[in-house]
DNA sequence: TTGTAAGCGTTATCAA
DNA sequence: TTGATAACGCTTACAA
């Protein structure tokens, strides 16, 4: 038995084609007509095709959200957002995971997810391969956590973030200073961002007299502590070393070394996080947070924005840190 | 400027569009006309418009890969090994988060998504919503951590997996036992595989006259930890208690309870996780392996053969657990 | 307010 | 081996 398809209901309510797809789209239609087709529709079960929409030019409301990244709090939290408002819109969101460099290929090679979707957003991702022109995503594409004169973009002062998480450290006492970032697995993974932070930090650092050096910056990993030997060391080599976590992830390592040694937070030593993740307040870790239902959500007003009133002005979204002052700073 | 479409290249090329079609789908072509075909592709940099092609009768070669949750190891790994195999046939994987139930009626209203795909994976989901005839899938369903008769469907044996840890942990030596488990969020997340767990644990248990009743079934959160009192409880009042782990990242948090109160894995008490996660090795966590990237290729390769070879019977395909002894028990 | 018909970019059939 | 042409199911002018 063959899918209804428009014709059926046309037909079986004795109208055109032309009428049923304006009572589909929200065209003007007579009330009683009106009424006879969606009973028709309801009595075939019919459902519009989706392929055939999207050919004839008309709008998928679904929306791409690349993320090289799913496993994290903040991303977790961020689609969560994201989807909450375009749910409300009426959109439909759906993931397309770039975890490796051959899922993006991938995409470059055959953009018909892209064309099946109204819009995309590209979340924590190098945007390098945005301008060599790979991808024609037909311009409506908004970039999260990510900067950009071309693209419309949403994205946090990450550079003040690290300036912040300096002048506490400074103003705790601490005289040594050490950043814990990670290793990268996913080259697509936007790092700007951690450099950014590590600049802000290290700016304020060398502003104020204080040495840092590659020597003090500890690499570990989002979900495997690694770096157990490495804070150790610091924790018990120096007097009041001030460290900054560049993801809250990092600093749960740092606490939990610190717990092993004995070695009490905001008093031993100075942490700070970065992230402001759901589980620091409980764990009285000081913190710089993200806003990310905020951000989350003004991504999705920026690409429905842009899919229902084109042609506008590139819009740059920054959004400030704050800083979240607990035990351990 | 327009997109080039095969009537371009149809007409650059000096062929008709028949002809450019074969070449790209690899119908019989003269050597001579192929080569130039090929180049007038090249130089227009056409790509075929796949929403044509699906319109005009063709496939998707996506497919939709429905989650509850993606935050964790087991599902990161299953969606690689996964995508892995999908890749090798060229199709394109999907994410679909059903992280609300607002998700999933929108799914059941709005089938569009699914239409666009030639196939789901559902994945670690209760299925009950499946049966009522809510969904439309065209059949194209494998279920994935889910037993059952209707569906093509992949799943561990979890009562065999809850057995091996009864008996193990009673050969340690143990004669108390407790089960850590989680509370869940999420009313879609199949928990019938913890439950089953759970079944072939006490199942052992009762059979050898060993007692367990609700009081020692412990609740933690897979992303936050939040047993500590009653894990040093457990800990410390009982001799050599026997600790089943429904999860590896609940044995993380027992191990971390257990390293601040100095007791000793494996000697003041056993512990058995369940998973396999790569850090367990290096922790020495004794763990009840799930071959998770087996699991994801079995799936895949499920999908692909009912989208390739429609019409077969209903294929079951049961993994069984395995134990990784190590340290802890 | 409505119906008709021209696309949308392919694939597949059928003559040539 | 080819080219012309009819689908595929919809949206959207345009005319009535």
């Amino acid at each position: 038995m063959k899918r209804p398809t428009i014709k059926d209901v046309a037909s079986l309510s004795g109208v055109g084609t032309g009428t049923v797809s304006r009572v589909l789209n929200g065209g003007s239609v007579k009330e009683t007509t009106k009424i006879k087709v969606v009973r028709a529709i309801e009595k075939l079960g019919y459902q519009p095709n989706q392929t055939a929409r999207t050919l004839a030019g008309g709008k998928t409301r679904r929306i791409l959200f690349l993320m090289p990244e799913v496993r994290t709090e903040f991303h977790w939290r961020v689609m969560k957002s994201f989807d909450d408002f375009l749910d409300m819109m009426n959109y439909e969101m759906v993931i397309y995971p770039v975890f490796s460099d051959r899922r993006l290929n991938r995409l470059k090679k055959d953009s018909s997810l892209l064309e099946d979707s109204d819009g995309a957003v590209i979340c924590t991702m190098n945007t390098g391969f945005l301008s060599k022109n790979y991808i024609n995503f037909g311009n409506n594409i908004v970039l999260f956590e990510a900067q950009s004169e071309e693209f419309d973009c949403v994205y946090l002062d990450n550079i003040m973030g690290g300036r912040m998480a300096a002048e506490l450290l400074i103003d705790c006492g601490s005289s040594d200073f050490f950043v814990i970032s990670f290793e990268e697995e996913n080259s697509i993974l936007a790092t700007e961002n951690f450099e950014k932070r590590i600049e802000g930090f290290t700016g304020v650092l060398e502003n104020k007299g204080y040495e840092f050096n590659q020597e003090r910056l500890v690499y570990t990993s989002f979900f495997f502590e690694t770096a157990y030997e490495k804070i150790a060391k610091i924790l018990t080599e120096y007097d009041k070393p001030g460290i900054f976590a560049l993801a809250d992830n990092f600093a749960l390592e740092v606490l939990q070394t610190a717990s092993a040694l004995k070695k009490i937070p905001g008093k031993d030593f100075f942490l700070i996080g970065y992230d402001n993740q759901s589980w620091t307040e409980r764990a009285g870790l000081t913190t710089i947070e993200q806003p990310m239902e905020d951000m989350g959500r003004k991504a999705a007003e920026l690409i429905v924005q842009k899919i229902e009133a084109p042609g506008q002005y590139i819009q740059p979204v920054k959004f400030l840190p704050k800083m979240k002052r607990r035990r351990t700073a």
